[in-house]
DNA sequence: GCCAACGTTGGC
DNA sequence: GCCAACGTTGGC
């Protein structure tokens, strides 16, 4: 099983619209990124675990987990002209936009911010800090248990 | 809102 | 296939 990070910018999707969808899941569509794309359709599978990224706003910070429940899915959105994601050259028989399913599993506690992740010496090596871009990225079992550890047990508990 | 990084497009 | 122009991302 594999981890991920994902981006998403609150305004237009956060973590907690995803905790209110029907099921909690949401087809992830929108991502016009080859190199993001071939790591949806190539590299994913279903029960790999996700980090909620929120991207360009106020506080850059890991919020939530999800799980990945369907992959090889035709990004509708690729399909539709209303859509700000419409691609008018996909061929309906031979999508160019493939994507992933996710379900919300819990938010962190804290969320880890960018800030927070920058100042940490165990993850500098991250793909969010060094090809900040990339909106699918991979992560490592390391950097995975660390940054749940830092959310769950850093002093700042909530409940 | 600025701007650096970087991906994409298209002329040659 | 190079590369300049252009567009987008996303932190600050």
């Amino acid at each position: 099983m594999n981890h991920w990070l994902l981006k998403s910018e609150p305004d237009v999707f956060s973590y907690y619209h995803l905790e209110a969808a029907p099921g909690r899941r949401t087809v992830w569509d929108g991502v016009r990124n080859y190199q993001a794309r071939n790591i949806l359709r190539d590299e994913i599978q279903v029960a790999d675990l996700v980090f909620f990224y929120h991207s360009s706003c106020k506080e850059p910070a890991i919020v939530g987990v999800c799980r990945v429940t369907r992959t090889g899915l035709a990004d509708p959105s690729q399909f539709d002209p209303a859509s700000d994601y419409f691609d008018a050259k996909s061929d309906p028989t031979n999508p160019r936009w493939i994507t992933i399913e996710v379900e919300a599993l819990r938010a962190l506690k804290h969320p880890i911010t960018l800030k927070d992740m920058r100042k940490d010496s165990a993850l500098q090596e991250m793909a969010l800090l060094n090809r900040s871009r990339l909106s699918v990225q991979p992560i490592r079992a390391e950097e995975w248990s660390h940054i749940l550890h830092l959310a769950a047990d850093d002093g700042h508990f909530h409940e």
